[in-house]
DNA sequence: GTCTATACGCAGATAGAC
DNA sequence: GTCTATCTGCGTATAGAC
């Protein structure tokens, strides 16, 4: 592995932990086992380091979504397999920042500040989400067309909130200690495909009229009393 | 408006714009118009400062969902006015940042800066999600015994998966240009309540055997070709 | 390529006058 | 309560030797 790559790792796995500002280039020149000014050999600033380091990880994870989509054949695995992906990705960007740090990891973030202040990454994530976009929603016009995915749901927005629900699920796993992801992705989507797919065997209540759910009739009060 | 209550305000605006780090106490105090010791007359040190703003703001939000739903008695309106006071709330803190920025602006990135750093909002952190989590339950079991909310999907992970969802479209909207919150945000809650309610008319195809989906018959190939 | 030495600026924070 | 003046530390970045 060159001093390069070793730089860019160790950049990564800082910006990741501590965000822009508070990874000194000190920090990365101990971790690799150099001095700080060698850093500029490879680098014009911190800045050009930040940028190269964002593209790499964009790039990484695009090429990883390309080739695990083309391993299978039904909607319900392409989904499936980016989901899982995605997942991936981030468990192995956990593993890039080792043990040392228990902390949550949490790319959106990153991006967020590297769309704030660098133009250039601006367009870069736009892209990366315009990719992912147009991916999910090919896979859900396939299987809308092979009557797996129901085409009560539009299809456009359905593909945009895919995207938020997955990016809301890494988001909430790492700001509410409560959940993880771990333990429940078999079953979200599972219940995400029951949401979307004609799968759905949902029988109406019998009890109730079928028009009464459209008809403006007041509903009982419900309580919400002070017990939550 | 007191001299507490403007640094306040002018330390939200910049640490919801410019982050922890690069929100510097001299900013905040030219901006409230006073020079900087006399900040300190006020809080003990930056972290202070945060912790303060932080909490003030989980307050707010809290308050006021707790007010919106008070106001609605069907668990579809409930889920609506809990989804709207967030967008709300969102709306209001673009609002008090003002013109000047026209930055998107995103909450939950200084929600996760503030866990890592500062362990008692770690925990306020948790209260938060905690208390909508535990409301959103509440809400989907009342919907599920008036037969308004689908019975076959698990009650605790749904209320997790709306939360995930209502917080990836926020983080969306800051990060995917191509993407606005507000053009999407009805046509966005109608379908998530097409997915999740009785209210489903999905008839499943008539040319399809039903037993189809659950055969592991080899689906037909699906090209994915190169025009995407 | 990598180093030592160093410039320079700005951040957070404090002392103490008014 | 608010100020002026000042301390201290650390950050990015550069010059130039080896």
């Amino acid at each position: 592995m060159t001093t390069k790559n070793r730089i860019i790792n160790s950049a990564i796995k800082n910006f990741l932990v501590f965000g822009y500002e508070k990874t000194s280039l000190s920090l990365i020149a101990s971790e690799v086992g150099i001095k700080k000014p060698s850093i500029y050999y490879y680098f014009k600033n911190k800045e050009e380091l930040f940028i190269f380091s964002i593209n790499h990880i964009l790039d990484s994870v695009e090429q990883e979504i390309i080739n695990s989509i083309k391993k299978v054949d039904t909607s319900k695995l392409m989904l499936e397999s980016i989901f899982t992906c995605m997942i991936e990705f981030n468990s192995n960007l956990s593993l890039l920042i080792g043990n040392d740090y228990n902390k949550p990891i949490n790319i959106l973030n990153l991006f967020h500040l590297a769309r704030n202040r660098f133009s250039s990454l601006s367009e870069r994530i736009d892209n990366y989400y315009n990719f992912l976009e147009t991916t999910i929603l090919n896979i859900i016009k396939i299987g809308q067309n092979n009557n797996k995915i129901r085409k009560d749901l539009d299809d456009k927005s359905l593909a945009i909130k895919i995207i938020a629900w997955f990016e809301g699920l890494f988001m909430l796993s790492t700001i509410y200690s409560s959940f993880n992801i771990n333990t429940i992705r078999q079953s979200f989507y599972d219940n995400m495909w029951k949401m979307i797919s004609c799968e759905n065997e949902y029988i109406p209540p019998k009890k109730e009229k079928k028009g009464f759910f459209k008809n403006k009739s007041k509903p009982k009060t419900i309580s919400l009393g002070t017990k939550w």
